[in-house]
DNA sequence: AAATCGGGGAA
DNA sequence: TTCCCAGATTT
């Protein structure tokens, strides 16, 4: 019979990837990959899973890590809650599972950060459970070969697409199946311009019969994006800076950064309140950092201590070298901000007008 | 400039 | 139960 199923096992054995780093791995290994990909794409995802299995190469080694650890080597990659919620559940597995990593679906789903989808990938690439899988590739894939219209963020369209999903499974050869799915979204059924002239099932593509392939999967609605303004104040003292660590939850979770404000006055308060010296520093380029629900406008103001003042006694503030703080968990533009930063002699500050 | 991705947590 | 949010990258 020459179902959906057996059409994409065929192409994945002649298509498909099969030298990724991940693939044919342990559950640990498997799991990681899920959760980098779910944010990254492949090419990206390689050089950050490689250094983190090479850092933490079992559940046990992850668990034993500091959070701060964890999140430097995730540092770069954004949804910094994914890395927290991968330590934790790290730590869970050592407590509940004696470090190795469960079996049964309803254990898996039940730690942060893995959810109906990652938990059936885990039990279907590794344990080659016959479960079904809904991420972004098969979303894309079964909205075109099953004619399914509307916003999969919209839970009458998503429900179609899980009993979709179910229904597609093939008997046996799930981990193919499932990995055929996925490169098929990724190199063939692509977002734009898919290459449906090489697509296994070209021949029973409602999408394809209909000519809606451009249409289909329907874009979220979308809204305007507000626009705010921060100023990151950058204290220095030599070639070290002042970072603290954000609040576990919002923008940035438990990362490292500078003291940052509204505007100027707001970080001229929070400087003089502290006892140094206002007025005076160096107001650096403004440049925009850009997130899906907003833009913010980042001004750096850059001051040049002739002594460190005690700062660092606050819990979740430290001094560290540049070079040190770039090697720490700390977000893209701060990345940015610090890696065009040079020392400057203490105390030789502009004055601000 | 716009679209994206699965899960957590707030509403 | 439903809605809103996170962020870097690709198109």
């Amino acid at each position: 019979m020459n179902t959906f199923a057996s059409r994409l096992i065929a192409w994945q054995n002649k298509h498909g990837r099969h030298d990724l780093p991940w693939q044919g791995q342990d559950a640990y290994r498997v799991w990681l990959s899920e959760i980098m990909l779910q944010q990254t794409q492949v090419a990206t995802v390689i050089p950050y899973y490689q250094r983190f299995v090479a850092a933490f190469p079992s559940v046990a080694a992850l668990a034993a890590a500091s959070e701060d650890d964890v999140l430097a080597h995730w540092s770069g990659l954004g949804y910094y809650a994914r890395g927290r919620n991968l330590h934790k559940a790290a730590r869970i597995i050592v407590e509940k599972f004696n470090g190795s990593f469960p079996h049964k679906f309803e254990d898996i789903v039940e730690l942060p950060g893995i959810g109906r989808s990652t938990a059936a990938a885990v039990c279907a690439l590794a344990y080659h459970e016959r479960r079904a899988i809904l991420d972004g590739n098969v979303k894309r894939v079964l909205a075109r070969y099953c004619g399914i219209a509307g916003w999969s963020g919209d839970k009458k369209v998503e429900e179609k697409l899980w009993q979709q999903a179910e229904a597609l499974l093939p008997p046996q050869d799930v981990a193919t199946y499932t990995q055929a799915l996925m490169d098929m979204g990724a190199t063939v059924c692509t977002r734009s311009k898919p290459k449906c002239v090489l697509c296994p099932v070209q021949g029973d593509c409602v999408a394809l019969q209909s000519d809606r392939v451009a249409e289909l999967p329907s874009p979220r609605p979308r809204k305007a994006v507000p626009e705010r303004s921060a100023v990151f104040l950058l204290l220095m003292h030599g070639n070290d800076i002042l970072l603290e660590k954000r609040p576990g939850s919002g923008i940035w979770g438990g990362l490292w950064c500078p003291p940052q404000f509204e505007d100027e006055d707001a970080a001229r308060d929070w400087f003089v309140r502290n006892g140094m010296e206002a007025s005076e520093g160096e107001r650096l380029d403004t440049f925009t950092h850009t997130f899906t629900h907003f833009k913010l406008h980042i001004t750096p103001l850059r001051v040049e201590l002739a002594r460190k003042p005690l700062l660092a006694a606050q819990p979740g503030a430290v001094w560290l070298d540049v070079g040190e703080a770039l090697g720490a968990a700390i977000p893209t533009p701060v990345r940015k901000v610090l890696s065009v930063l040079s020392p400057l002699p203490p105390g030789d500050n502009q004055r601000l007008g």
